[in-house]
DNA sequence: GCATAATTGGTGCAATTGCAACAATTTCAC
DNA sequence: GTGAAATTGTTGCAATTGCACCAATTATGC
């Protein structure tokens, strides 16, 4: 038996919910006005960007993205369709897929952070304090 | 031209994001343990059961649930189907329609509930204290 | 009053997702 | 070593979503 949730904390979910939404939804509005793919697509484009080779196995890629795996297959199957990313063959592993950023990927990527930092300065940052970003995180990084 | 973003205002997003999905998928997940439907549901069947009469219009109850207007009517059609709501006419708008939660859908949604709160409870109130909870809310009002 | 515009809600079709099951390895117990 | 179990990534199919467009009704300009 769950203790009764206090009001406050539903109010709180509920509010987190909404945020996290609508702010994604403004964010995707921009980079699709600006002829730019979707979020996801940065996401995957900015850890295989990052990461030491331009590569990743399919599993290290797939935790850093909230995503379900069959769903990662696809997507890359997609980015790899527009020449984004390159499949490659594990070494080490021959059930593992490499994922290698292409510098067409890299220069989508570069394309996509401009449109990406003005959106979130304008319906994040600028209506939050510097204070006020510092207690979020400490929130947040309790929930993990 | 944007300000360049402070490290923390992303780290800020991306936990935000984090945190949201993630909790989200965790109380889906205890729902469908349950063999219960989709939060999503939840939210329309409160709404409802909340509104005066048990019904509201397709434009009342949309502002309340982010989603976009043509999932709306395929979300009613599904509920519809289930015996949870049923369409009645608009008196005063023939464009109109109403959408009234039966018994079905409240007994439905009270039986989600207990699950809810519990999952709520393990994956989010238990982590945070009091002031963490207001502190949420107060941030998190200023994103409106 | 009447044509024009705006609102309200819905639909066909293509793209994406979720689910369950799968093949191909690799790991582990023994 | 060898067979059972676990890991890694993919796929077929059904359900859901996004996009563009539509039909019906109501509001507005003149």
């Amino acid at each position: 038996m769950p203790k009764r949730l206090p009001y406050d904390v539903i109010e709180a979910w509920v509010q987190l919910t909404r945020a996290q939404q609508s702010l994604r939804q403004k964010i995707e509005a921009d980079l699709k006005r600006a002829e730019l793919p979707p979020l996801e697509w940065y996401d995957v484009l900015l850890e295989l960007d990052r990461a030491d080779g331009g590569h990743l196995r399919h599993r290290e890629l797939f935790p850093r993205l909230l995503l379900a795996k069959y769903n990662l297959s696809r997507l890359v199957d997609r980015l790899a369709a527009q020449g984004l990313v390159r499949r490659e063959h594990c070494e080490d592993d021959a059930r593992g897929a490499l994922i290698a950023i292409t510098d067409e990927g890299r220069a989508l990527r570069r394309r996509m952070w401009p449109v990406y930092e003005t959106a979130l300065n304008r319906y994040f940052a600028s209506r939050l304090s510097q204070a006020d970003i510092k207690n979020l995180n400490c929130i947040l990084a309790l929930l993990r």
